[in-house]
DNA sequence: GATTCGTGGAC
DNA sequence: TGTCCAAGAAT
């Protein structure tokens, strides 16, 4: 494939068609009703590999319990969790309140307009910096998101794989030449909507595309074999034991997650790994080994969930199970809770299920 | 640099 | 039904 540079594309053209489709095109978003570098801050962070028709309930929520920098740093963690509870990558939330905790003590509570600045702040990396420093500052900062690569890869035909980390850069390097100085919030989102709504991964609507002229994979019949992206490797499964473990209150016992690594902080059911589904004694000696449970446990599972992630797949069997008091060997905190007060923790999505389906039978 | 970290939707 | 994701960052 012969390979083209931002200096062999007209740069003017492509900027003011590209500008000015977006004022035409965009969509009407939450996060673009001012440009408060805040709202745009938490937009950016909720947006990262996550779809906008998934993001918008939670971005009005969100900024309707934490509508300024100062009531997010204020929040206690289970109130920021329950705020995302669903929207995944739950380390995003918790780096949030860190960095804008930050910014409270380090910056009087205005957020950075600097890239080294901002770029120190938890959570935000290369493409949330650009974002916030363009949309809500106006500075000439390449954001570059899978959208602008996708758009950018067919453009100036590039086929570096994109699923590799420093692609990245190569991407930063062209935008540095390519970005609008006049309009760098409306070139960069202009790029990533065009991502969102022509530019598509599959079957891209160039015959509708602002910039067909400009682009050298329209121009040589390659928009479907850009961008080059390798393949990931498939999520490893897992068996899975949960229980609804209950005392003669009525009290349902949950545990919190450990502070890192998975589905960090939230709050679960007992569980554990199975190597043999429906074992009534490895289902006891589990219970006993990771809880100190002594409890009948029922034969059969009452539910079966499958919950997907990335790098693993949980297969998981629901058991009920009785006992008055558990201790855990792990320095997580157990806890006996009621019906009712079960909706004020945050649950994997799993465990939501287990709280809708088994315990309140929806 | 490769892996870890969620979820629900599109095809 | 399985695959691939979608406005990435931390480790």
């Amino acid at each position: 494939m012969e390979l083209r540079c931002t200096e062999q594309i007209n740069i003017q053209a492509f900027r003011s068609q590209l500008v000015s489709w977006f004022y035409h095109n965009q969509r009407d978003l939450p996060w673009r009703e001012n440009r408060d570098p805040y709202r745009v801050w938490v937009s950016e962070i909720m947006l990262q590999q996550t779809r906008v028709d998934t993001v918008i309930p939670f971005y009005l929520n969100f900024m309707r319990q934490f509508p300024t920098l100062t009531a997010l740093a204020d929040a206690t963690e289970d109130e920021i969790l329950k705020a995302w509870e669903g929207l995944g990558y739950y380390s995003r939330v918790r780096n949030l309140q860190t960095a804008v905790r930050e910014v409270v003590s380090e910056y009087a509570g205005v957020v950075p307009n600097t890239r080294e600045e901002i770029s120190s702040l938890k959570g935000v990396g290369p493409y949330t910096a650009g974002a916030i420093l363009s949309i809500a500052y106006s500075k000439a900062e390449p954001a570059v998101d899978g959208n602008v690569m996708r758009v950018l890869s067919r453009v100036l035909l590039i086929d570096e794989d994109i699923a590799k980390a420093k692609t990245r850069k190569t991407f930063e390097n062209e935008l540095y030449q390519l970005i609008d100085p006049e309009d760098p919030s409306a070139f960069n989102q202009g790029l990533m909507e065009l991502g969102a709504l022509v530019c598509t991964p599959t079957s891209p609507g160039c015959l509708l595309c602002p910039v067909q002229s400009e682009c050298g994979a329209y121009k040589q019949g390659l928009q479907n074999e850009l961008p080059v992206k390798s393949k990931k490797k498939k999520a490893i499964p897992k068996q899975m034991a949960a229980f609804i473990v209950k005392n003669k209150k009525g009290q349902f016992l949950i545990e919190k997650r450990s502070e890192k690594g998975l589905l960090a902080g939230l709050w679960q059911f007992p569980n554990f790994e199975i190597f043999q589904a429906d074992s009534k004694q490895e289902l006891e000696q589990g219970l006993k080994a990771e809880y100190g449970i002594n409890a009948y446990t029922y034969s059969d599972s009452v539910q079966k969930i499958e919950h997907v992630f990335s790098h693993i797949i949980w297969n998981i069997n629901v058991y009920e199970a009785e006992a008055e008091e558990a201790i855990t060997t792990k320095e997580t905190p157990l806890r006996w809770v009621t019906e009712a007060e079960l909706e004020t923790f945050a649950f994997p999505v799993s465990h939501q299920k287990i709280i809708t389906h088994s315990i309140r039978g929806e």
